[in-house]
DNA sequence: AGGATATCGTTGCAGATGCAACGATGTCAA
DNA sequence: TTGACATCGTTGCATCTGCAACGATATCCT
């Protein structure tokens, strides 16, 4: 099979494969947005974030993605600084911030979006539409069940 | 379908998700062989490419990986001080450098290469087997369309 | 009530990263 | 041969990153 005693592919090794392709996916959908909108990765995941979650905090990020709270809390930052996101303490818990968008980061969003869209459907293109539901399907999977 | 007009879920996009289990995979495997033998990620990229094809220069790395030139050269640099590579000026062309891996190095990759190997079959084990087969084709065809 | 403990977001810091520029070397053409 | 141009690996620099520590706030337990 693959993996014969002594011979070692790294080419063929699955998570240097995951590794590469998702550095080159990643690297050309992010030429696409920061571009046109002069944002990073971490900034435009923050972004769609609080576009699909509302006002959530730090830490709820932080929960659902694997990125570092510093990292988040840095885009956080920038965007605020950049007029696209509004920090402000939570009225319950007072040691929370609440991120919203602002009506330009709104804007910024709805931009985005199409192209992400567009983004996907054409990386997916390359495979026959069977082969691709699988891929996801199996991609979801591997996410769901390493979340340990 | 998923991708509907004006909804956007970040978690089942593909490109985030993608990222996500790199890392994680990436992330986890790292764990293993850092612990034990005190490299990074680059740092193993290298050995291993070396002990695949024998004496290769920076630029061969460069075009099979996508790893800056910088980020091998300094891999190449510290493994180098740590006596597991050896950087000679190649013979024909003085412009290469001739990186190969000592018998230090070449212990660790025997030692690290089983521990790869096991750590691939765990994670595939987490898929049926014909799925897991279809899903290395599926990253394997990404990976040779992708690279432009 | 009040002190120990936990949680949240920020920040300091050391190290890693990508990019561009550089020196050294090689190639090509006149 | 010689000068223009290309290629290789290294390095400077600005930035990003993860980790740990911190202050502020909340919760728990007695």
């Amino acid at each position: 099979m693959r993996n014969e005693p002594g011979r070692f592919d790294l080419e063929g090794f699955l998570p240097y494969q995951l590794a590469v392709l998702a550095a080159r996916v990643s690297r050309d959908f992010a030429r696409l947005y920061s571009q046109e909108f002069g944002i990073t990765i971490p900034e435009w995941r923050v972004i769609a974030h609080i576009a699909q979650a509302g006002t959530v905090s730090v830490r709820e990020i932080h929960a659902r993605v694997d990125m570092d709270k510093s990292r988040i809390s840095r885009a956080a930052g920038r965007l605020e600084a950049a007029g696209l996101v509004v920090k402000a303490t939570s009225k319950g818990d007072r040691r929370l911030v609440a991120l919203s968008l602002t009506k330009a980061g709104w804007a910024l969003y709805t931009r985005i979006v199409p192209m992400a869209q567009r983004y996907e459907t054409e990386v997916l293109s390359r495979l026959d539409p069977e082969t691709a539901q699988r891929f996801r399907g199996t991609i979801r999977q591997l996410l769901e069940e390493e979340a340990v």
